[in-house]
DNA sequence: CACTCGAAATATGTCGGAGTAAATAAGGAG
DNA sequence: CTCCTTATTTACTCCGACATATTTCGAGTG
């Protein structure tokens, strides 16, 4: 590699960039489980970086469950069940080069299950500032499309204005999770081609189910609007 | 403190030691979101390690959104929407002291989205292996109680049997949390008072399901069983 | 010959200090 | 009063040495 600093983007810093490099190549399975890294001061020479630096790099992959070191045994990948794959950097490392697709199917089951339930959820307890937030993010998707980083924007604060709604802690650290996803997969359909239908309908019969505090047509709405997406999704990676 | 060695079990790090240290302090409100911890000079001499060891703890808990540190700024603690709460490590420290009911409320209500949503498609996917699992885990539920360790690693076994089950990955980390979740609140249960309810029928009716392929029926057995735990769990937090 | 115990080798872990870069705050020029 | 420059504080990075934990290999013993 080059000089260390044109890899690293502005604010992150020499350890975060190293933690990225390393995160992305264990994501794309150029380290694979159960392989043993070089030593620090080999891979630090290597990547022409001081040790302290690599080894901040190398805790905050242990953190997120993708390596563990032992003295005299070296560092080594953990396995895939180890990995906090629901962690938002980790998931913007597995989205960083071609993404797997058995991955991208389990996120939107995982989606299936808790968004419908979260709208669910929603509709029993939204207040006016939820209501408010999600009308202006309508506006904002309407305004912008989603072929914008503007209107995808509007389309996650839609999705987190729903799980905030539901004032439930566990569901709301989630939608950091999920919200990474849906941004991940819609810019992937992007890549593809133009978006063949249009996602606005579909979120205000969410939006409608939820002022109107019908849970039940809130979830199936939502149910539905995820299902939509999914075959857009499908369709974009089979092309 | 007295000397830092004594404040850490066996295998783990010292840096290790003071992320916990860190980390539980701030899950417990010693720290409160938006906070600046004391320069890194200062914070590592009062906890006589290295700035070194200091650092690579603090790496982690910015790893897991739990601080974050700029130049001048110094490091502070981030508001709560930013924890990754669902990383067993930060779920750990969250029950280290006595835990938010309101974030085991919500722990529950995640599980009751969840885990009926895993049972079915366990039932719908499951293999020879699997049902294997969750027989001997049944098994080993009935020979040991909740009361003993052993007891515990079996009631999570068997949950954590059904996501893997579902062969759906992103399920299968949400299992990490889950079960973590589930083993402090049953240890906290114990904590209170034997437990008032034989937790065996509820799950041989889920393992029922399971095996004969009923999905509805394995969701809705899986559903009434959190329902009678999050009662127990209830009484034993209110007595 | 097998087996146990111990010493050496090796990689991670810990340390303290020096120097760099960045961001805020203070001060001066316009 | 505003804007730009400067100064200071703080985290960031690097370095080299020492400590500690494991594995491995060898010597001693039954």
């Amino acid at each position: 590699m080059a000089k260390p600093g044109e890899e690293r983007g502005p604010g992150r810093r020499l350890h975060g960039a190293i933690a990225h490099r390393l995160g992305t190549d264990i994501l794309s399975g150029k380290y694979a489980p159960g392989d043993v890294l070089s030593g620090e001061v080999a891979f630090a020479e290597e990547l022409q970086v001081s040790r302290s630096a690599y080894r901040e790099a190398i805790q905050v992959l242990t953190a997120k469950g993708l390596v563990a070191s032992r003295p005299k045994a070296g560092t080594r990948v953990l396995p895939r069940e180890r990995w906090n794959l629901l962690d938002p950097e980790v998931l913007g490392w597995a989205f960083a080069g071609e993404p797997d697709i058995e991955f991208v199917r389990s996120l939107f089951e995982l989606r299936a299950i808790v968004e419908p339930a979260a709208a669910r959820l929603a509709a029993q307890r939204r207040d006016k500032a939820d209501l408010k937030i999600m009308k202006t993010a309508l506006a904002d998707m309407r305004r912008h499309t989603l072929t914008t980083e503007a209107g995808r924007a509007a389309d996650r604060d839609f999705h987190n204005a729903i799980l905030h709604a539901t004032g439930n802690q566990a569901l709301m650290v989630l939608s950091a999770s999920i919200s990474a996803a849906v941004n991940w997969t819609t810019q992937f359909k992007q890549r593809a081609r133009a978006l063949p239908r249009n996602p606005i309908p579909d979120h205000v019969r969410v939006y409608d189910a939820i002022v109107s505090g019908d849970g039940d047509g809130a979830a199936e709405a939502m149910n539905s609007l995820i299902d939509l997406a999914l075959e857009d999704t499908r369709s974009a990676m089979a092309g």
